[in-house]
DNA sequence: CTCTGGTGTGTGGCATACCAGATGCGCAGC
DNA sequence: GCTGCGCATCTGGTATGCCACACACCAGAG
């Protein structure tokens, strides 16, 4: 075999089933489930029809969704998406806490000053003036820099778990980010996580990340109601 | 109708995908995995002749393992256990870490002084000699003790999360926990993080059962070969 | 008017048949 | 003996059809 023609060998699964759980999987976060008026029914049979497919490859994708906790399925009653209430929301951003703030200590002790350098060069993105007025650009270099440190933290599990949390709290964090003021606080914190991790002061970045992260919490706590049922207000004052 | 009939609700799911997701995920966890010798394939048809079903409730049950990361299935090729490395379940225990150093955190601040003394009855069942005397029993001791940090913390996310990583390191544990000197220490460890709790010092706990579930970490780093290719090689020789 | 039982329809659960890629073996050709 | 082609077979993937339960609705008894 002539070695000058070397083909990557195809990869990953192409299966009818894969493709509509990753489809279902984005379509659901897309949703705004806080939204009172939205559907939160799902039909295996409409799903089929939309998708030109037949049931069970749907049935498969809402099992391994179910699993993740993004749907309930009852059965003979039907498939409901889960919205999440307060107190559970809250507790996802604890365990998102638990895991970023390891991650940073874990970065420190051994990740490469190429790879920390990396922290600085996404948070450099953005000065805190910049942070204020443009703050749905912001919030992607938020997303950025947090899931740096997860990466550079050189542990998969805890990267891939991270995301995972960070899946459900998406809806949330789309509103959570309006907040002008946060951005100021959240500029601030971003650079002295990455001064700790530079330093590699491992206590210190530990410390930092879960305070940050603890701030988001106590915010969203207090604010649960302005963001969250806003719409639900309206659709209730209407009905 | 009259009072004197109270009949419970019929609770939870009774569907055959449910019951055999179960079953399979506690033949696999009691499974050892890393006895060479073990077959590592699963056969949707075998399981479902020898179950007595048809193979859609086995293939729901096996795409929700595939998602936990039990198993992986390859289009038209098989179904097989995962078997983790060492680098894999290194991580895991990280993670462990990660989510149950927070929870001895979040059980100085929110856990009750009643909840808290759950943690001493526990460890009381074993002295430090007794421990050593008994380790199967004590291994079952210490088990309770860490899945009651987990509890008293008060975050249901927090603890699901972390029985599902405990999981995955259920036949490592098994292994780790035959070395007679760990035990001693097991003890003194948790004596202080008792202590900690008891006396609300959040840092102090925190930082103790990350020092503690490390020890765990950096134990089974060394010792892998130990109890991990035993029968491996054993299997190798005869080969 | 109220309560009760029947019925029609919707929905998920399950069994079954068939499909196509993956594999292994054996035969034919060199 | 080695190579290569082809068929038999194994395995997961998908489509379909039927089932049983949940529920809304309706009719008839009281």
């Amino acid at each position: 075999m002539p070695e000058s023609v070397v083909l990557k060998p195809v990869e990953g699964n192409f299966s009818l089933g894969d493709h509509i759980y990753s489809e279902l999987r984005e379509a659901l976060l897309e949703l705004d489930v806080y939204n009172r008026n939205a559907d939160l029914r799902l039909d295996e049979r409409g799903i089929a029809k939309q998708m030109g497919v037949s049931r069970t490859p749907i049935r498969e994708a809402l099992a391994r969704l179910a699993q993740e906790g993004f749907v309930t399925i009852q059965a003979r009653k039907g498939i409901f998406i889960n919205r999440k209430d307060l107190p559970e929301i809250l507790e996802l951003v604890k365990v998102w806490a638990a895991l970023e703030s390891m991650a940073a200590r874990l970065a420190c002790e051994v990740a490469s000053d190429e790879a920390i350098s990396e922290l600085r060069t996404i948070a450099a993105q953005f000065s805190k003036d910049q942070a204020k007025a443009n703050i749905d650009e912001y919030s992607e270099t938020n997303i950025d820099f947090h899931g740096a440190i997860m990466r550079i933290s050189g542990c998969r599990k805890l990267q891939e778990l991270g995301e995972d949390v960070f899946a459900h709290l998406v809806p949330i964090r789309r509103r959570a980010m309006r907040d002008v003021d946060r951005a100021d606080r959240s500029v601030v914190d971003h650079m002295n996580i990455i001064e700790a991790v530079e330093g590699r002061e491992a206590d210190l970045a530990d410390r930092l990340v879960r305070e940050h992260t603890f701030r988001l919490h106590d915010y969203i706590a207090s604010a649960w109601k302005g963001f969250m049922e806003l719409e639900s207000l309206a659709a209730d004052a209407k009905a």
